[in-house]
DNA sequence: AATCTTCTTTAGAATAATTATAAACAACGA
DNA sequence: TCGTTGTTTATAATTATTCTAAAGAAGATT
């Protein structure tokens, strides 16, 4: 089964209709072996370079909008006038280079457990969030 | 000693002019018991609340930044379309509440204490910062 | 106080990321 | 193949933020 088969099940099985554009974004964002940190405006030049393909600025907007509430993408909290994603949708943190604005993944075991001690009635934890600031 | 000459002390040790929208700048933001989380467009519309003066947005930009530079003011590392900042400069994480869209201090003896263990080399750490996102 | 310099404010223009629109198009099921 | 529904697209609209350049205010000097 070649890649792209498995992207088709994937969307189908997300009741998102497997079009060339989709399955496009796809081959860019999970043929991978590492976690991939991209902004929409670096996805959509990648797109056109790696798959020869032209897909609007809008349809990336749409299709990682997609992705993002199917659970394939992670979205990053970061103070940049860019939303950051991320492939890596398994509970982990993130060290931020301000310098180079790159992001580089932190193992959740490179970060000791994260004990909230306080609570707020009528509401649980969605999500913890460590972000490391690195400088020069 | 008023607190608006408290204010206009500040400004002058940061070699900022105590002009009369700064000073009111001021008193929104610092004349308060709790810590205050608040965007650009919140100050904005509390300031002519709160003082009856108009300052231009453009000054409100421009004065949030230099507090921020100086120290005065933290930025939030959140994903929202606007920035967030908090007059609360201390070493302290957040809850984001994603319904309400608001934030809540974590103090940090509330989140037990986070262990880096990985470095990149000629890198060091500047900040840490959690952000626990909350959910009904 | 009058003057000069420098910093600050301001309205409005410019920029940049993102979202909305609505027409053309493609996937799917009958 | 045909009709329905979902998708793509170019472009316009929106929103947050930054830039610009002229007018105004603060501070220092006389």
């Amino acid at each position: 089964m070649t890649s792209k088969q498995v992207f088709i099940e994937k969307l189908r099985n997300s009741s998102l209709r497997p079009t060339k554009q989709r399955i496009n974004i796809c081959e860019v964002l999970f043929n991978r072996d590492k976690t991939f940190h991209f902004t929409i405006n670096d996805l959509f030049n990648l797109i056109k370079d790696k798959t020869g393909d032209k897909v609007s600025l809008a349809t990336v907007y749409n299709t990682v909008h997609a992705f993002h509430k199917k659970g394939y993408l992670k979205e990053i909290p970061i103070n940049s006038n860019q939303t950051y994603f991320d492939t890596n949708v398994t509970d982990h943190h993130h060290f931020f280079d301000v310098k180079e604005e790159k992001l580089i993944d932190l193992k959740n075991e490179d970060v000791g457990p994260i004990e909230i001690q306080k609570s707020i009635p009528g509401k649980k934890i969605k999500s913890v969030e460590v972000l490391v600031k690195l400088e020069d």
